[in-house]
Parts: structure tokens; C-alpha cells; sequence
RNA sequence: GGCCCCAUGGUCUAGUGGUUAGGACGUCGCCCUUUCAAGGCGAAGAUCGCCGGUUCGAGCCCGGCUGGGGCUACCA
């Protein structure tokens, strides 16, 4: 039997990074073990359908490498793959369950359903449907339907108990009783979640159910309708929930942005892979840094975690950085490309070498390059160090002789590394520590305290940019002398 | 309320009856050092949620409790 997994996103939203983990998941395990990876769009819910949700989430799985093998694009044998163009498909079997007398049409309003649950919940009972309808005289029922009386369709949940084998979790029994006769077919004639994604599972031949765990209480329902056609259930696979830092379960108020937003803040694709990997699941190694690759080798269904996870951002950092200093210098610099804007490509090509070790997020190259673009307009009063013994004053006046000194080097010869030693001889000659002349220097090239290394950053402005800038520090300080 | 899931340092986790409970992130310190990083070394931080049981022996098995979470729609 080959594997066939499939991720079924509702268009309602953009991909959250919860819902990024059960991709990968599959996408891993279709991977793994050689299976097929579809992509199924859950558009029964005409209410809720976003605006620009489903371009949104495809560029999202895009932008992670989590390539579909049948769906939307890509087609495959089972087309279509949006359930909104599959109607005819769920409703005959919806016939079929009402003739089995598995299903019944229910007339009732949502006005006595909400009047329903609130007595109950009022009177500490479970909220269930009554099965009002349920018992209704097969000529009055088919009469209401032909003079066009608003109906849904409940499955009828039968008295015993369900096993959801569940391939993490091992077989969990629901007794029946705890699940509702829930609505499979709406009036508006859309089918819900629960018939839908049995009839496309099986007939998709999904093999497999990766899902989150928020769907593992309704589980039954689901084995029930599997069975109420005939056919036998997938195996299933629940994944634990990915939590907030208050352990609820992550979401937009978390701030817990869509992916693209990930991608937007300077993460990496192949680290949000990686971190969102070890999130519930482990390889039982101490290895954490993992590409797309080597995740698939690795993966393992029955590693997969039952308790929770805290999605933390500072470990997500971390593995950013961690992949960042492993990308070759060319497609790091190209990844750079959006997040300095105003950078020329062979000044970018020649910069990322030197920020490399020192981001972990791709936006942070903005402001360590800045200088590259831009002249400093003010130079922070640390650009005068505090010397010992001497006023602001009389700093600032050494602070004009060390800078002149060095011009005089820079204008001399080319620049470098090779000027460390000059620099050193030039703080020594004034009576500077070496660190407070690069530190001075530093401020006067760049404005700014943190930048790559003082000398190849000196490089990449060119002698005549230093010059300028070293000139008009010299005057500026010259100022609070 | 009902049903269900879960429980190892702040966080992600290794662990499957006998370990000084290991690693990573984070935190702190030191080294390196022209800043910041990266890197190296080190430290603090866990009565393995609690109580009971099984066993010569329990983080690992069983029960209860507590705590957290999920679901409880004509949403997925």
C-alpha cells in the first residue's frame, strides 16, 4: 500500500505556523516513506471564505518548499480538489446514508437549536441535539422536503462504542453517547467538515489522516461515518497542539503571524522548517540542524510527541542563525536581497561574508549595512571616547588629532585589513588603547557603535566615501572641542 | 457542565525498571577580540506535577488526585 497523505486547508485565513507543522508533517512523511502528498481546498463554508485566503496560503507552503503532488495547480486523478466544485459527489452519498436510514433530515430551526443548547448547558447537561427530528414518519419527512421546507441532514449516531486507531496514540475508544448527531449536510446543501473530508478521504484514498489535535474529540464521528458507508478508516495521526507562551493554543492574538509573515520578519524557510520539525517531534538523536532532506530521512510517524509545544521565538532565532552561517555566501546575499533595498548587488555580494556570523534574522542586515548606503548625519557623542584625565574638551580635541592621523593612513595606501597594524601604531603614538581609536573610527565611518569588522567595512565604502566621512568628522568633533 | 488529550529545568526535548536524569534554546560568567557577533569553556536552573500501588529497585508500569489544554456550530 503506498502512502497517501493530504493537507485540506479551509480558505478562511492565511497559513499559521500550527498549520505549517501539519503540512510539514505530511509532507515529510509522504516523503519518507515515498507516498503522495495532496492538496485538498476545504471551501464548504461559504460564510467564512477569505478574501485572498487561498492565494495566501498556497504562497505560504510555496515559500516553505512543502510541494503538492496532486491539487490545486497540479490536478491529479481525483480532481477536482476543491470540495466546493465536488457537491454532487457528497450529496449522493448523502443519499445513500438517508436510505440506509444512517442520516435523517432535520427541519429544525437554529432558533430552537440555540434555545436547545441553552437550556442544557443551563441545566448542566451536555449539549446535544434532542433527535427531534429524528423519528419523523418517512411521509411527512418527504413531504416537508418537497414543499421546500428548510432542512439539514444529521448522521444518526448509533448506540455502542468507537475505536480511532490512532498510530501515535494507540487505539482510542469514544463511547457513542458522547457524540452529537452532527449536522453532515447543510441547508444551504454544502456538506460540513465531517462528511466531506471522510467521502474525499476515501475517495482520494488518503491513507494516513495527519491532522491537529483539536480534532482528535470529533475522531469518532468520523470512524462512525467510515463506517456507515462501508468502507474502512484511515489510520490516524494526531499531532499535539503548538502553544502560545500562555499555553493556549497559538493564534493570531498571539501575534503569531501567518507564515509570511515569518518570512517577512527575516526567517528563514528552510529554519522555520527545522524549528517547526523539533516542535513535537524528535529524531531521537541529538542532532537539532536539519534541511528538508535531511528531515525526510529522519522522520518518523511513531517519534511524534503526545504533549503540547510551546512555539518559542527565541529558539526559532537561533536555528534562523544557525542556517544563515551555513548558506554559501551567493544565496545568502540573494536572500539578503529584499531586506537591503538600497544596497547594489555586487556591494550586497561583497558585504554578506562580513555579517553573516552576526545576524540571525535577515532584517538585522539593514541596520548593520546601513552605512553602506547612507552617509551618518549625527555622530553620537560616544564617538569621543572617555579618556582618563581629560575633559570632554581636551578628548575631543585628541579625538580630532587621532581622526586626522587617520586620514593621513587611509589616504595613503589601499584599504584593509592590512591597516591594523598602522591603526595600532597610530592609537599608540597618541596615547590611545587601539580599541578606543577603531571605536572612534568606527562611529566616524559608520555612525553607528555595531558594525561588521571596522577595516573590510572601510573597504567597502571605497577611500574616497572614508574620506568624506572621515573629513566631516573632523569637523564636526572639531566642533566640541 | 460533558467528552477527550496531556504532564522531565523558563522553553523544545533524550530517556522506555538500575543513568552523576543527557542535549539544545534562553540566562549568567570566563576566554578569544577593533565594536557586535560567531566560536570555545564553564555555571546556575529538575524533590522527573502530587499521592498511593506494583517491584529488591520507578521519570519509565498501574490507580487516584491536581493542574493545563482541546472539543462541545447548519466553522473547519
Amino acid at each position: 500500500m503506498t502512502v497517501r497523505v493530504r493537507f485540506a486547508p479551509s480558505p478562511t485565513g492565511a497559513l499559521h505556523p500550527g498549520s505549517a507543522r501539519t503540512v510539514l508533517f505530511n509532507f515529510l512523511f509522504a516523503h519518507r516513506e515515498g507516498g503522495t502528498f495532496i492538496l485538498r481546498i476545504e471551501d464548504t463554508d461559504r460564510a467564512r471564505l477569505g478574501e485572498g485566503s487561498l492565494e495566501s496560503i498556497l504562497e505560504g507552503l510555496r515559500w516553505l518548499g512543502l510541494g503538492w503532488d496532486e491539487g490545486p495547480d497540479v490536478g491529479g486523478p481525483h480532481a477536482p480538489y476543491f470540495q466546493s466544485e465536488r457537491l454532487e459527489i457528497y450529496r449522493d452519498h448523502v443519499d445513500r446514508l438517508l436510505e440506509a436510514g444512517s442520516a435523517y433530515p432535520c427541519f429544525c430551526t437554529r432558533e430552537r437549536l440555540d434555545a436547545l443548547r441553552q437550556e442544557q448547558q443551563k441545566a448542566g447537561r451536555p449539549t446535544r441535539y434532542d433527535r427531534l427530528c429524528a423519528g419523523l414518519p418517512a411521509d411527512e419527512v418527504s413531504a416537508r422536503v418537497e414543499a421546500g421546507e428548510p432542512h439539514v441532514v444529521r448522521m444518526r449516531v448509533p448506540a455502542g462504542k468507537t475505536t480511532v486507531p490512532d498510530l501515535v496514540r494507540g487505539d482510542l475508544e469514544f463511547d457513542n453517547g458522547s457524540q452529537d448527531d452532527q449536522v453532515i449536510l447543510k441547508s444551504d446543501g454544502y456538506p460540513t467538515y465531517h462528511l466531506a473530508s471522510t467521502v474525499d478521504d476515501h475517495l482520494m484514498e488518503i491513507t494516513h489522516v495527519i491532522r491537529g489535535d483539536e480534532w482528535l474529540a470529533s475522531s469518532p464521528k468520523q470512524v462512525m461515518l467510515y463506517a456507515m458507508l462501508g468502507w474502512s478508516p484511515p489510520a490516524f495521526v494526531h499531532l499535539p497542539l503548538v502553544l502560545g507562551p500562555d499555553r493556549a493554543k497559538l493564534s493570531k492574538r498571539h501575534g503569531a503571524a501567518a507564515v509570511l509573515e515569518y518570512r517577512d520578519m527575516g526567517y528563514l524557510p528552510q529554519a522555520m522548517n527545522n524549528f517547526l520539525a523539533l516542535l513535537g517531534w524528535s529524531p531521537g538523536t541529538e542532532q537539532e540542524f536539519y534541511d528538508l532532506e535531511g528531515l525526510s530521512r529522519a522522520f518518523d510517524l511513531k517519534r511524534i510527541q503526545t504533549s503540547p509545544a510551546v512555539f518559542d521565538q527565541a529558539k526559532l532565532d537561533s536555528v534562523n542563525g544557525l542556517h544563515i552561517r551555513a548558506m554559501p555566501v551567493a544565496e545568502l546575499a540573494a536572500a539578503l536581497r529584499p531586506f537591503v533595498p538600497d544596497l547594489p548587488d555586487d556591494l550586497l555580494l561583497k558585504a554578506t561574508p562580513l555579517i553573516r556570523e552576526r545576524i540571525q534574522r535577515l532584517t538585522e542586515a539593514g541596520p548593520l549595512l546601513g552605512f553602506l548606503a547612507h552617509r551618518p548625519t549625527q555622530l553620537p557623542d560616544d564617538i569621543v571616547p572617555k579618556l582618563k584625565e581629560a575633559s570632554r574638551e581636551e578628548a575631543a580635541g585628541q579625538a580630532v588629532t587621532a581622526l586626522q592621523a587617520v586620514r593621513r593612513l587611509f589616504d595613503s595606501g589601499p584599504l584593509g585589513p592590512s591597516l591594523e597594524e598602522p591603526m595600532r601604531k597610530a592609537a599608540a603614538e597618541i596615547g590611545w588603547k587601539a580599541g578606543d581609536l577603531f571605536m572612534t573610527t568606527r562611529i566616524a565611518l559608520t555612525g553607528s557603535r555595531v558594525t561588521p569588522p571596522l577595516l573590510e567595512s572601510a573597504a567597502l565604502l571605497g577611500q574616497a566615501e572614508c574620506l568624506v566621512r572621515l573629513d566631516y568628522a573632523i569637523q564636526e568633533v572639531g566642533r566640541r572641542a
